[in-house]
DNA sequence: CCTTGTGAACGACTTCACAGCC
DNA sequence: GGCTGTGAAGTCGTTCACAAGG
């Protein structure tokens, strides 16, 4: 598992902003619900491994089978952002992976860094996952000078001195901390210092950062916790990805 | 984030089971609330802070502001579980920690085995975080023979072969899966074949595990999505950790 | 006075069930 | 026939607010 913690306010008030697809007829609905766009990256991976399959088409029951929700949860879930599907068929796999990164924001590409170049930063930085998602890793950084200079991954180790310059020159707008948990705070400020708008922290600390900047947490102890739980209590299977730590 | 699916029928029926300490005279709270177990464990690592900073008590209010939850959220969480707190004083944090890990399992050592030795599994192999919390890495499995023999982190790589027999021997009841995606379910079939009762996916994958054998998945790109969302509509601070691939 | 534990109120999420469309 | 989109109902989880204890 993970972080799920929220700024203090974090339910708080609606806060409903604008940009929400204001016009149309039907005039969908507003606010994002936490759990949905969680679900969403997991249809996403689904539809994307049916596609390889040669299927054309899918219908809210198959993708929620797949993953363990009713058919109602997905089509729900979909219809908070729109009207993907078509009465009869289902919808169409190409276009809802189309409309589901769209929804994601990973239409786009993003620029990430990694900070901390141990075991994990580098299994970070060799990981063939991120490309093809929207995200490319283009700058790491570690304290140690013996790491300085080496590659991973293609991408060559700088020192953290010039985190802020080379963030800001190759436009970083995600950071991914993966330091010892001592050092994590301090990264974290500087990155945002720097530009970062969204920051992936596997370290084992609760970050604090300023309003605006979002923040994903993941814990491997806290996963294996959660395991734990669920084996000394037997349920039939847990959730797949807990929450970690989370801002303030 | 990571996965989050139940099985079909995911909260289903309650399902009462015993040994939630029956007697006692309040006789406390029955299922454990899903989202309850998440914060457990960031109660936990936070405590432990807390504990190395040398303080001995303290309370609903300050651990919730830690974590930006509120005070009523944390009290309501441990109430759960029984009552931990002494009014006026606050929690004591050696008994809180020691009841949560009771909670939680991790007062027990898990024996754990990684398949996959790739730079995800070298990474887990050469964690430091788990033995404190209660997970014994024993063996380690990959199918290239280039790396079997090898050693990280002190685990001794083995072939694949070895699997069953094994993690019978060492009694690895918990499974680490860091294989490429088209691996992960044939892996999870082998482990939970042997005996293993819950595993850690961290393959972009949905597996199918049979009831009874926990599941909580990690999906690396997944996380980064959520992240992703949450820049693109600059939500104040986003989960920690989503959820992942599930299982069936 | 401070802090916990908890029923009750509230709100968020999920499931149901069906009208509409292919 | 199969399937989506959606109000209505129901369930689950969080926040309130206060009684009781130190």
């Amino acid at each position: 598992m993970s972080e799920s913690a929220e700024p203090s306010p974090s339910n708080g008030p609606p806060s409903a902003r604008p940009q929400d697809r204001p016009g149309a007829k039907g005039d969908e609905a507003r606010t994002p619900p936490k759990a949905v766009v969680s679900r969403l990256s997991l249809y996403l991976r689904e539809l994307q491994r049916v596609l390889r399959n040669g299927d054309q088409t899918i219908s809210s029951s198959q993708l929620g089978k797949m993953l363990g929700f009713t058919d109602a949860q997905v089509r729900k879930d979909l219809a908070y952002f729109g009207q993907f599907g078509h009465p009869g068929v289902g919808y169409r796999c190409e276009e809802l992976v189309a409309a589901i990164r769209r929804i994601l924001g990973t239409d786009r590409e993003w620029v990430v860094a990694i900070v901390g170049v141990g075991n994990l930063g580098r299994a970070l930085l060799g990981y063939r996952g991120f490309r093809p998602q929207g995200f490319r890793v283009a700058a790491a950084f570690d304290s140690d000078p013996a790491k300085v200079g080496m590659s991973f991954g293609g991408v060559a180790v700088e020192p953290i001195s010039s985190l802020e310059s080379t963030v800001r020159q190759h436009g970083v707008t995600l950071g991914l901390i993966a330091t010892a948990a001592e050092s994590a705070q301090g990264i974290a400020d500087r990155l945002v210092a720097a530009g970062v708008v969204g920051i992936l922290n596997f370290a084992p600390v609760t970050l604090s950062l300023p309003e605006g900047v979002a923040l994903v947490g993941v814990d491997l102890a806290t996963e294996l916790e959660q395991l734990s739980f669920s084996v000394a209590n037997r349920q039939t299977t847990a959730r797949a990805s807990p929450p970690m730590g989370d801002s303030r």
